[in-house]
DNA sequence: AACAGGCACGTCCCTATTTG
DNA sequence: CAAATAGGGACGTGCCTGTT
């Protein structure tokens, strides 16, 4: 009895096991979310579409279990790629349905010659973890999301807010027809992502007026239109009727652009309707207090804290190459090709680019050049590998430091870089030397290249050297302190909100400030124990070996104190410019108190840097890739959809999202805008030549004239002439002549009549000689 | 209960394009 | 040339529904 028992209890869990060991991948024929996740993960870790059947194939003889109805073909997993991004656009308009406000942050980027602009939001958000009440705000975390890295075809702030406007539109459309959403009545208009937009985050605050002003007005105008849906909903038939008759024909025609007899009736309804709500809605908003009328149109911009402190930085050195007196400026260390070694960022600020530009000594040059010497952006160039290996041994040797960090990458925009150099050379100063005479004696063709040269010349100048230890101070005492408040992440890996960051931006001019005055103390043997006032945050350096260093250094360098004080406080009027928005009295300290306890604005951009540079990289491993197909992958990855789909997404989702993922396949919608892409390249040739021609063509005729009237020689003609014909003649030196002094000089720089004539006078002599 | 027919997902087949 | 990717389009097949 009992061994049949045992019998009976053997094969019922066999066929337990028989029953657990096979895995249905699909239900129907439609694949089960539970396999495009797994699908997904595959492809994530970088599987080629052809290859995942097989790796899931492997992985199930692995471990002994049976698959039903898989074929999975390369062409199924690509639209299971886009399904998922799809699901991902579902979430972020329920995000942006549910949330209160949010902040958009965008940057852009050329890869190739072609720009990319990259778009994500950040906000408080549900974790989607299993058994959370997803609808309580208090179980929120901070998060960016990820929208999307897009080609974009014009720069011009129109556009790009009309593709803002459509990329809402594209959110709305997902999540409003989504099953799950209609029956749990949920519904977004692209309007949604004006009205909950309460910040903007960019690399510099500063350049964003015209497209604060943009955005503001779009929100403004949307606003009118709420309030005013809002009253004239209120009305009675009666009451609306007499509304929309009060409308005449000319203001309906105005607003429709057409002739008002081709305008069906129902046109004309829907044209005067709005034109009641505009009207309705006008009126409310003015009768509004003004503090509602600020919470209504609230929109603040943010630029990105790590910007500010690279464009500080660079401000410092910038005055710091002014204070030389002079004939005693550091050396000159001009470079042989430029723009190749040297690629400073490209999304500066047209000042700090024009700064860049003019230096050819000092500091920032020094640094650009050990960078490309030690840290070459190209791979295969410079001596990455064997400064490390140099270094590791030498330190270990000195004192007994094993982790040695590489050369900060001058040579690519990484933030603080050039700050963390000046440090190195600080620190490291005769083994750096010592170095760069080994690379030079260890070629078959022993001596120094033109970069190595250059590097020589700048650490064995005292006055560049000056400079050096001046910017390392700096970075010790401001720098590093401040990345670290602007740069630390919680325990969810969020950053620091840029509204809890007002203390430290209204300090940091002041405090620069009292460096600036007092640099000396930096070099007092004894101040390593009380660093406290020197250090932005009051803590201990952060590495005392280049305050020491510095130390060590200074009484061989000349006006060292000075160049500190120059570092310091040009940093300061940096502080001031880039950080308009922590203004006393400016926009973030007259935020309204409603909005500040819910408002989350990122301390820095990094993640679009991020975005931008992970977009670089997918394209050098798939060659083959859009921007399109990034967006929806990275949009799956980054916004924690995985979490999002297991608990929401329904089977009727599924159904649905890979209907209009097969519309938007066979539309040919991608073709479309390649060839946009490609027809904006070829107009902006052909406008730029019309420009071109017309420019030679207003030339050949100016020159033409020019010609015509000819060099004026009675003397006496000359002096009775007008501003205006002091000018042509001035024009004529320079066009038909080609006078030498009169090309070298401006009409700009010789601003009044009598140096005009002069200017003309002395070059009639030269041309009569 | 059997079956026809429509529907639509998954797959197949193909082309275009780029890169190493 | 091979490999990878995007994507246009057609077809087989399983599911559902309505009819007999």
């Amino acid at each position: 009895m009992q061994a049949r028992c045992a019998q009976h209890s053997l094969v019922q869990a066999q066929s337990n096991l028989k029953g657990l060991s096979v895995w249905n991948a699909n239900k129907g024929h439609i694949y089960l979310m539970e396999t495009r996740r797994l699908v997904l993960r595959i492809a994530q870790a970088g599987c080629p579409e052809s290859k995942i059947k097989d790796v899931i194939l492997s992985c199930i003889a692995v471990f002994s279990v049976n698959v039903l109805n898989l074929t999975l073909s390369a062409r199924t997993v690509g639209r299971m790629k886009k399904e998922g991004g799809y699901i991902a656009l579902i979430q972020i308009g329920r995000e942006i349905t549910m949330t209160y406000s949010f902040t958009e942050s965008s940057d852009g980027t050329s890869h190739c010659k072609i720009s990319f602009e990259y778009c994500s939001l950040s906000t408080m958000l549900p974790t989607y973890a299993p058994g959370v009440d997803d609808t309580d705000p208090a179980t929120w975390k901070p998060r960016t999301q990820f929208l999307e890295v897009e080609t974009s075809l014009s720069h011009t702030l129109e556009v790009q807010l009309d593709g803002t406007k459509m990329l809402a539109a594209k959110i709305a459309d997902a999540t409003m027809n989504a099953p799950s959403s209609i029956s749990r009545s949920i519904t977004m208009d692209w309007k949604d992502w004006f009205r909950k937009q309460l910040a903007q985050m960019a690399d510099h605050a500063a350049d964003q007026g015209r497209k604060h002003e943009l955005t503001s007005e779009l929100k403004h105008s949307i606003i009118i239109e709420d309030l005013g849906e809002q009253e004239s909903g209120a009305f009675s038939i009666a009451e609306l009727f007499d509304a929309l008759l009060a409308i005449s024909e000319e203001e309906i025609q105005k607003n429709s652009g057409k002739d008002y007899n081709d305008l069906t009736p129902l046109e004309r309804s829907t044209i005067a309707r709005s034109l009641v709500d505009a009207q309705l809605g006008e009126e409310t908003y003015n009768a509004l207090s003004d503090d509602l009328k600020a919470l209504a149109d609230f929109l603040i911009f943010g630029g990105c804290c790590s910007h500010k402190d690279m464009n500080t930085f660079k401000y410092g050195c910038k005055k710091m190459e002014g204070a030389w007196p002079e004939g005693e400026e550091p050396v000159l260390l001009a470079n042989k090709a430029n723009s190749t070694t040297i690629r400073l960022g490209e999304r500066d600020s047209t000042v700090v680019q024009a700064a860049e530009h003019a230096s050819l000594r000092g500091v920032i040059k020094a640094m650009a050049l050990l960078g490309a010497l030690f840290r070459h952006k190209d791979e295969d160039k410079g001596y990455q590998d064997k400064y490390l290996m140099f270094m590791q041994k030498e330190l270990g040797k000195l004192c007994s430091q094993k982790h040695v960090q590489r050369f900060p990458a001058t040579s690519q925009t990484r933030y603080g870089a050039y700050g963390r150099a000046a440090a190195v050379v600080t620190q490291h100063y005769t083994l750096l030397l010592q170095l760069i005479s080994i690379f030079c004696d260890g070629k078959t063709k022993a001596g120094a290249n033109h970069i190595k040269e250059s590097a020589l010349k700048a650490l064995n100048c005292p006055r560049t050297m000056a400079e050096i230890v001046a910017a390392a101070l700096y970075s010790l005492c401001i720098s590093w302190p401040y990345m670290k408040a602007v740069r630390k992440k919680d325990g969810n890996g969020m950053l620091p909100n840029l509204l809890d960051l007002v203390d430290i931006h209204h300090r940091l001019p002041s405090f620069c400030r009292a460096t600036a005055a007092n640099p000396s103390l930096l070099l007092d043997h004894n101040i390593a124990d009380s660093s406290k006032q020197l250090t932005l945050d009051g803590e201990p350096f952060h590495d005392t070996n280049v305050l020491l260093a510095a130390q060590v250094l200074a009484p061989d360098l000349p006006d060292v104190a000075k160049m500190i004080a120059a570092m310091f406080s040009g940093a300061a009027d940096g502080w001031n410019r880039f950080t308009p928005e922590f203004a006393v009295g400016g926009p973030v300290d007259s935020i309204p108190d409603e909005i500040r306890a819910k408002l989350y604005i990122p301390a820095t951009n990094d993640h679009n840097e991020g975005g931008l540079r992970s977009w670089c990289v997918h394209i050098r491993f798939h060659p083959h890739s859009t921007p399109r197909s990034f967006s929806t992958m990275e949009r799956y990855r980054r916004n924690n959809t995985e979490a999002f789909a297991a608990k929401y997404i329904t089977a009727d989702d599924v159904l649905h999202v890979m209907r209009e993922v097969r519309k938007e396949d066979a539309s040919g919608a991608n073709t479309i805008f390649r060839q946009a892409v490609v027809e904006e390249l070829e107009q902006k040739a052909i406008s730029h030549r019309e420009k071109v021609n017309l420019a030679a063509e207003k030339k050949s005729k100016k020159e033409e004239t020019l010609r015509a009237t000819g060099v004026e020689q009675n003397r006496e003609t000359i002096a009775r002439m007008t501003i205006l014909q002091l000018k042509v003649q001035f024009d004529v030196y320079k066009c038909i002549v080609k006078d030498a002094i009169i090309l070298k000089t401006t009409l700009v720089s010789i601003p009044r009549r009598a140096d005009k004539l002069q200017a003309v006078l002395a070059a009639l002599d030269r041309y009569e000689a």
